[in-house]
DNA sequence: GCGCGTTAGTAACCCGCGTTACTAAATCTT
DNA sequence: AAGATTTAGTAACGCGGGTTACTAACGCGC
């Protein structure tokens, strides 16, 4: 009754049986010969004595931790992935709950150290992570992948071979442009997200293309400029589209906090917003909803991204082998004012 | 070499010792004799077999897991909590770096519920927790604090006993209200972040009277009215304000978040901020800096509040007795346009 | 040559639990 | 009535590693 917890060894010496018996008994294991009585009567006293298993002993003897890791890699444009991270790991918590896990969570300011998070693994506090900002020049990611740890990236990493979880970035962007074309709009710009080197501004930027292709409009050059995650890059960007001879009546701006900038530039200007340039946004920052005008943007599922990537996880853990090499989600085209369509009324 | 980890078993065999003497070397375990050949030996053979010491195997022998527990009880407040949960996070993780702890997260959606938590702490997952966000309906808080389990509360529960490291919102409202009466203004309003069975809402009620009465200005009961964590309640709020016979020229607003729809209500009469209302707010969530006029506001502490707790908790761990009862830690005013008063140029 | 202290290391137990192989008693067959 | 089968349960091992008590070998003085 004190303050050390019960062991199945204190509750197989009062109810009078083997600790064996105990073990089979609060396991269900099936296959077992053990009497009604006896079985109700040891978990009686498990009930009593307030039992549960001790989780470092079972670890030890089962070889899993049921725990999975999150790692969180530092990445350039981190007020944005903290914008998103709550909702990551409310889905996260939610798929592991439904399968009795836990998550530990695990920020690393640099993955190019050789300890970053290694020992998460080595170490087996967990039974799998999953991998939230990747970067290619990760040096332990080849070897957990070589020595086939279950691994789950949110987030792309082209090549690795690593199951991932990810926004289809090329749809979405695709389908933002599109809402834009269809609009009227002939002279469509693009600011993207960050430099080329990222891979999701790349794929943006593909699907920027892919919607001009579809329309028959020609790819200008000219109309394509680079931010880099922050607000001043989306204003030194805009700023310059603007200066163009022929400026482009909308802009996609792959990236919320970039479109804040291009917002101000506009403004800065006395043109508005949709009237002079229409603008559509990505990600739906909370912010969003409260700039002037409010932002239209391609929703990212955060939620889903995070559930999916802990289900898929733990599919793996579980020894399946994922057929598919990775999920892309779809995204939400979220319209407000800023594109110049009529706002939804209930956004 | 294969994906199996090596144990202390295999590298006593390797170097051809006990694995008793391999335990004993990797420990440093101090007053032990052992030549430093051998112990080189080891050493040098530990490290060829990359050899990481089973996380399971240590808690189960020493009791003690190296992880703590954080609790994230679901708050009414969510939008608002969930915008400083990843800085909050930082602050809990560099802490429990410089520890060599982990950080087992651990959403709960509802705390009344008898299974919430508690198996963390029974299961002996962790060696405490911090609990952000309790309540006071939360059935198994007085259990574990009766069985001394090492807790820690972000935010306070009056009377619980329970070491907490808080804002000190009665200081940081006083300080808001000041700041404003410092700009001369003589009617000053409230409008409470929530309903006053809040202990935050009390505390920041009792600030602003504070101010006031340091400044010999009446309290008015006329001018405080109540906010519920959203917009649309801070909307509600300023309109009856603003229908006063005699409205206040500046309100404190004890939430950012209503803060904003109080922003917009007085929009809406073509009043503008800071000179027909002034206006400042609290947290300095994201978005305070974004809206127009920009919010001046108090600036919550996140990282910090996440250091302190999870120091405090590994303190608690470590056997030491908080002498102090518990942490209230500083705010910052961020002044912005919002209170009229000249803006700090670097915001 | 014998006792004594030191050096270098080891055998054995324990943590709490899962699991397999085995046993003692009861019941069923023929 | 003797063997075969079932029933109800147990002893014993192992997971990987911390820890304590003990031993074998060596050097030393007398």
């Amino acid at each position: 009754m004190p303050g050390s917890r019960p062991t199945q060894r204190q509750i197989a010496e009062e109810s009078g049986v083997s600790r064996t018996t105990v073990s089979l008994v609060l396991n269900d294991v099936p296959d077992t010969r053990i009497s009604p009585e006896t079985r109700q009567r040891i978990i009686k006293v498990a009930r009593r004595l307030n039992y549960y298993p001790d989780a470092a002993a079972r670890t030890l003897v089962s070889g899993r931790t049921h725990t999975i890791g999150f790692v969180l890699c530092q990445s350039p444009d981190r007020i944005f992935a903290d914008a998103f991270l709550p909702e990551v790991l409310h889905g996260v918590g939610d798929a592991v709950k439904e399968n009795g896990l836990r998550v530990l969570i695990h920020p690393v300011e640099d993955v190019t150290a050789s300890e970053a998070y290694i020992g998460l693994v080595r170490a087996k506090y967990t039974d799998g992570i999953i991998l939230s900002g990747p970067r290619s020049d990760d040096q332990q990611l080849p070897h957990l992948k070589a020595e086939g740890f279950p691994m789950v990236l949110l987030g792309q990493l082209p090549d690795s071979g690593i199951p991932f979880v990810d926004v289809d970035n090329v749809g979405a962007a695709k389908q933002a442009v599109e809402h834009l074309i269809g609009l009227g709009h002939r002279r469509v710009g693009m600011i993207t997200n960050a430099p080329l080197e990222y891979t999701a501004a790349r794929d943006r930027l593909a699907g920027y293309r892919q919607a001009l292709e579809k329309a028959d409009l020609a790819f200008d050059e000219s109309l394509v400029r680079y931010g880099d995650f922050c607000e001043g890059s989306g204003r030194v960007a805009m700023d310059q589209l603007l200066d163009l001879p022929k400026r482009p009546t909308a802009v996609f701006v792959a990236c919320d906090l970039v479109a804040f900038g291009a917002l101000e530039a506009i403004k800065e200007r006395s043109l508005t917003v949709p009237d002079d340039v229409a603008l559509v946004g990505f990600d739906d920052v909370p912010l969003a909803h409260y700039v002037d005008p409010p932002l239209t943007t391609m929703r990212l599922p955060a939620y889903r991204l995070g559930y999916r990537a802990a289900t898929l996880l733990t599919q793996l853990i579980g020894g399946e082998t994922a057929e598919e090499q990775g999920i892309l989600l779809q995204t939400e085209l979220v319209v407000r004012q800023s594109c110049g369509a009529r706002a939804n009324p209930r956004s």
